[in-house]
Formats: C-alpha cells, structure tokens, sequence
DNA sequence: TGCTAATTGACAGTACACTGACATAATAGG
DNA sequence: CCTATTATGTCAGTGTACTGTCAATTAGCA
C-alpha cells in the first residue's frame, strides 16, 4: 500500500475522532450549564462579550468567535432576554447597539468559569501539559491548512 | 501559576481548535458534495448504508455512527426521495424495514470516496504519517476520557 | 405461556449554525 | 459633496442533531 493512501487513511480517521471529540463537549458545556438555565452557545457568547477586551457589538463578537453575525445575534438576543446581557444605544454608530453583560451575567460567567476550569483539570488528570499541548499543535497546524482564508463568513 | 491551571488553560485552548477544525471539515464536506446534489450528512449516511459489513436497518446504522436514531433515519428518509437508498420490508422484524444502497447510490459513494481520498491526500500534504497518527491517538485519548459510556444517546 | 423490557419507527419540538436578502447607516473615493 | 461600497442588524429559510413521546413489535424472563 503506497504511503500516501495510508496517510490518506489515517487521515480520515482523524478526521472521525474529532467529530466525535466535538460531540462529547457540546455535550459536556450543556452538563455544566444546564441548570443555570443557559445553554452551551450561549455561554460562549457571555464569555465572548464579557472579557476586559471584550467586542461591544455583535458583529465584532462573531467575527472574533469565527461564527456568523446572524448566530451571534441569536444567542444573544436571548441573553438580553435572560437579562444576563443588555443593549446600549451607540451614539458613535447608529446602526449598532453596544452589548453590556449585567451583574447577574457575570456572576453566572464566574460561576461557569470556575466549573469549567475543574472539569478541564479533572479530565485532563494526568494527561501531561506536553502532551495536550502537542495535540493542540498538531490540530491547530491540521486545521490551519484546511481552512485558508474562511474569516469572511457572512452571507 | 501552578501546573493544574497552565494545564487546564492549555486543554480549552485544544477544545476551541477541535470546534474549528470540526467546522472546517464541515464546510470540506459540503463543498466536495454540493455539485452532486447531496449534504455532508447525506453522505455520511450513504456510506455507512453502503459498506459490505453495513447495517441493514437504521437504528443500527445510527448506533454505529453514534449519532441519534432519529437524526439517521430523517436523513435516510432524503436519501431514499433521492433514490440513493430504498426501504425494503424486513421480514424477521415487521417493525422495521431494510435499507438498501441503490445503484445509483453506489456510483455517487464512489465517486465521493474518490474525491474524499484525492483531498485528504492534497490537504495532508507534506504531514507525515507518524505526525497525523499521533494527533489523532492524543484526540481519541482525550475524547475516550471525557466521554465514558455514552453509547446510549436514545430518548 | 404470559407479562414486562427493550427496540424500532414516527411525529413533534428545541437548539444551533448557516445562507440569502433587505433596509439603514457609515465609510471611502472621485 | 455626492455616490459607490461596506458594515450592521433584521427577517426568513435550510440543514443537522438533539430530546421527548407514542404505538407497535420483538425479546427476555418468571
């Protein structure tokens, strides 16, 4: 068997496996958020906006998380609706709304931070830091060449 | 900073590159399929429906992908309107019926078999096989720890 | 054998991400 | 300054996968 069929292969497995590894985190950030009553997306859009650095409008959000500005909106729309996050007027740019996580959105985002960072450590358990971070190099370096030039997303 | 909290930073940043790389190779998926008028999903389906050790009914099937059951048959519901797939009446079991690749579904698997291998090849280029194999044991590794017995994913 | 468990397909509803299209506002260039 | 382009939010629709529920059928066990 030629040596590229075989990488092709071993290819495509990976491939498989990160299908896979993806399914079991979504279902993982839904464990750990579930009774908060929020959802995984919209934990990522919370913690998105509510960094120091955070973006203020959602098209900056979207763009930094690498998903459609619509999806975005979406997610967060409902956290405006939870009151975990409120709009602003922008006196700069009239077409926006300048996004503000409230009080109650942060302590729900220490909350999650604490959590996720314990379940990260516990199932890391004794996965040694070279070897997770090897991983990640070789995924990041896989991904990377698949996806040239894909920061554009909009429709 | 001790260790736990470098590792555990470390293990998210791995997390956020496997949901880019899942989207990536969704985004390959579509574009190897959509000239041929069938989704990723499709053909995730037909090729489980269409191997020679495959499973004939579609509750098996979804086993297999561990996807839910629900989720395969409604996709194999489109294949079969496609023609890429037909049902027929499983005489060991009334509750059931057997899914059967057509010919002209065998004709698009293959051709989609030839372009999957043709871009993994051309995506992995010069990626050594040892390289491309030792990420994904590290990604299954983790993915087995975090995932422990969820084989069973029925409502 | 007969009752209960589990399996299967079907239907309904939710979550999430995408694209397309549109109006409005901001920006860049002639 | 005015126009063309770009950016943003919004609405609508698609694809995928999930859960919950139900009836019908099969399988397992007392």
């Amino acid at each position: 068997m030629p040596d590229y069929l075989v990488r092709g292969s071993v290819f495509e497995n990976l491939m498989q496996e990160c299908f896979k590894l993806n399914r079991s985190l979504i279902e993982v950030a839904q464990e750990l958020t579930e009774d908060l009553g929020v959802t995984g997306a919209q934990w990522g859009v919370l913690g998105a906006l509510g960094r120091d650095d955070a973006p203020r409008t959602i098209a900056k959000a979207a763009r930094r998380m690498g998903l459609a500005r619509q999806s975005v909106q979406r997610v967060a729309d409902a956290l405006v609706e939870h009151g975990l996050v409120k709009y602003l007027p922008n006196s700069a740019d009239r077409r926006t709304k300048l996004a503000e996580v409230t009080d109650s959105g942060r302590v729900l985002l220490a909350e999650l931070e604490a959590r996720q960072l314990a379940w990260a450590n516990r199932t890391a358990g004794d996965l040694s830091h070279a070897n997770i971070e090897e991983a990640m190099r070789l995924v990041k370096q896989i991904r990377e060449r698949i996806s040239i030039d894909r920061d554009d997303i909009d429709g």
